[in-house]
DNA sequence: TGCTGTGAAGTGCTTCACAGCG
DNA sequence: CGCTGTGAAGCACTTCACAGCA
């Protein structure tokens, strides 16, 4: 039950399963199950138990052998050496139906994660109040995230838009871009990038169904 | 500008570029560009040339050497390669914020998939008007899907929801599944599952942030 | 005995480098 | 001459197989 990091480079792939594995087991805490040994774990989040030993001794030895891993301090050592354990605030740019469903979906369904302040270019919308929160124009973003340290920045406008709310957020100071807008964007590489396009999922999807020999 | 495809395994990861290709290209296509090679275009999209032109290549021969592809002519090739090139029916489950959100964004951005029908098992949501669509019972998901020829279903529940939603459209014949709740499903292999869970990015940001030696 | 942690082997995707054609 | 198409090399992640410990 040590917990030395083994320093080593790391999967990106690793560290998105284990986004995944704290999901389950957030399940298997909830059924009151006290330990879980790799290949149920494995089996439930959809991956070789081989896969989840290997992902979980790059930051530490977690388990027991013979035994398997205690669900609660699994949970806690993924959490706090993803340093997913403290809440990380965040801003979004883009008020839009995309930008409201995000807003709620994150604050209801994670406690390390939070939308703090909302932005949109639109002036028609620009104080309004939405999910308790006042739309504020793009200009401000660099003072709210200075005040707040905010690293995170969301991107859920229209695609012909999301350079610009991206150029917005960069030169605000933020390091960190989710984009849920169906467009490349271009950063300076001191900043990461996210893409959540959705599209891509359901090319992938179709292929599949017409290799598979069935519909037209 | 031949366009026999070279009958081998084609891995995912082309398949979704092709998406993120197909949408560069509307941009250069609006700009009025025509012939584009694989440099620039593979610089749009974030990757390297030498990927374009292997990734085209699995499907055909599309350029002209020493000019480049022409701009429509390619993406013609590609939507009709991966059959999106005719609409995609499809059915949605679970009209909460991010289930209208979703709606409203899939039927606007592309004329390849298209909501067609939407399901709840809230019987107070049942029989309400969400974007111009009758919000139907799951138990009236196989009539929908048998009488639109439907393959593809989204779940865009709450987790706890999620699996039964999931149990609906596999009864009702679905094949292929867009799930955005955060949680793992299953289902019989002869169905196809992608995920869009965005916590995955965000626990990949915060890694590089941390990695990099800034923030906390 | 059972399950973890891990080097070694395997697999699949990406990049290189260049022949070949317009 | 420039850019595509492609075998070969390289790289990264996954799976195997088992030593080692509770």
């Amino acid at each position: 039950m040590s917990s030395e990091p083994k320093s080593k480079h790391i999967p990106q792939a690793t560290v998105k399963r284990l986004a995944t594995y704290v999901q389950v087991l957030k399940n298997f805490e909830r059924d009151n199950v006290e330990v879980v040994s790799s290949n149920p774990l494995a089996e439930a989040c959809g991956v070789q138990g081989s896969q989840v030993r290997k992902d979980l001794a790059y930051f530490g030895e977690f388990g027991i052998r013979g035994v398997g891993y205690h669900v609660k301090s699994l949970m806690q050592s993924i959490t706090s050496s993803l340093r997913v354990d403290h809440e990380w605030p965040m801003v979004l740019v883009g008020v839009g139906n995309l930008g409201r469903a995000m807003i709620n979906h994150i604050n209801r369904a994670s406690s390390a994660f939070t939308v703090k302040a909302i932005f949109d270019c639109d002036p028609f919308k620009i104080g309004d109040i939405v999910s308790g929160f006042e739309v504020m124009s793009p200009s401000e973003i660099q003072e709210c995230v200075e005040k707040m340290h905010i690293d995170i920045g969301i991107i859920t406008t229209r695609p012909e838009r999301a350079q610009r709310a991206c150029d917005h957020l960069v030169n605000a100071g933020i390091t960190a871009i989710l984009n849920f807008a169906p467009a490349r964007i271009k950063v300076p590489d001191t900043v990461n990038v996210e893409y959540v396009d959705f599209f891509r999922n359901l090319y992938s999807l179709v292929f599949d169904l017409t290799q598979n020999g069935r519909n037209s």
